[in-house]
DNA sequence: CCGAATTACTTTGAATACAAAATATATAGG
DNA sequence: CCTATATATTTTGTATTCAAAGTAATTCGG
């Protein structure tokens, strides 16, 4: 029994990758379906979770995802009163975000999405795991060419 | 100068992936802007080829999409007059697709997208990075419970 | 204190993506 | 032959996503 070919583990990387990508959206129809709310949806409500008052910047930062993405998701969310927008009164500008009892329930029945999964799932991985991950999601990202969304540490 | 704690070492994995998520998207706009044709557009001119009449459904296997996802970006393209949409005479459900000369041409004028950039600038890794990446991503697809799509190896 | 710049968010517009329903054609069984 | 089933594609409907433009509120410089 050889070790595979370069060519088999190149094709595997590329598989596991597109596997990566539509496992996000597999789950999220399969928990619209059985939940009503979307994988986005879902991951929003737990940002949002019991804190008092995330703001819509603050939610797309969490999420790493564009400001407009966040405002239209909340729009859907607020639509199907799961979520409730408050003005900030100090600041006007800001608009603060809160789970209603409904949003609550629904945050808690519903699984945690692929993408809100990670973090908790690699607290399992050993340190060596971890860094050789971290090695080779740079190099993908490298020729992929990203340009470093957003260089915040937070440590 | 101590090594990065877990936590950040995690955040830098989450965040690379997110990234490698975007670029797709980064790419596609940014292709747009210059080219006038999006990154799965590119993906699509550059499947159809100079070969005679790859069908819809084939075309879907080859992108890993979904034949409706298939079928509105043909759309697009073909008022665009980059690509031409012929029945088969032999089975009239069948729809084959060609390129234009103006197809041609921007698939030569485009650089290729990051999914289809991928197996090419993994050949330049050797061959221990290689398993590693593999290792790394069947651990993310793990922890994100992907559900084998499509067990199409062609080797 | 007032205009300019900045910040926070929303709106608009377009593409991608999937699923389900609809349409059209082909094949198989009786 | 004709009906039932299968196959290939399109249509419809909804959500996600980004960028760019628009709106409203705050802050800063003179």
């Amino acid at each position: 029994m050889r070790p595979p070919s370069r060519r088999v583990v190149i094709a595997g990387i590329v598989q596991s990758l597109q596997g990566i990508l539509q496992s996000v959206q597999k789950y999220s129809k399969h928990s619209f379906k059985r939940f009503g709310v979307t994988g986005p949806q879902v991951w929003a409500l737990r940002s949002i979770g019991g804190g008092r008052g995330i703001t819509v910047g603050q939610l797309a930062d969490a999420m790493y995802l564009h400001i407009s993405t966040i405002s239209s998701l909340v729009d859907r969310l607020e639509e199907r009163k799961l979520v409730i927008r408050r003005r900030d009164p100090r600041d006007r500008r800001v608009v603060r975000l809160r789970l209603t009892s409904r949003g609550r329930k629904t945050m808690r029945a519903t699984p945690p999405p692929p993408r809100g999964r990670l973090p908790k799932g690699l607290e399992r991985l050993n340190g060596r795991d971890l860094r050789n991950m971290q090695r080779a999601l740079r190099q993908i990202a490298g020729i992929m060419e990203v340009t470093e969304s957003k260089p915040r540490l937070e440590d």
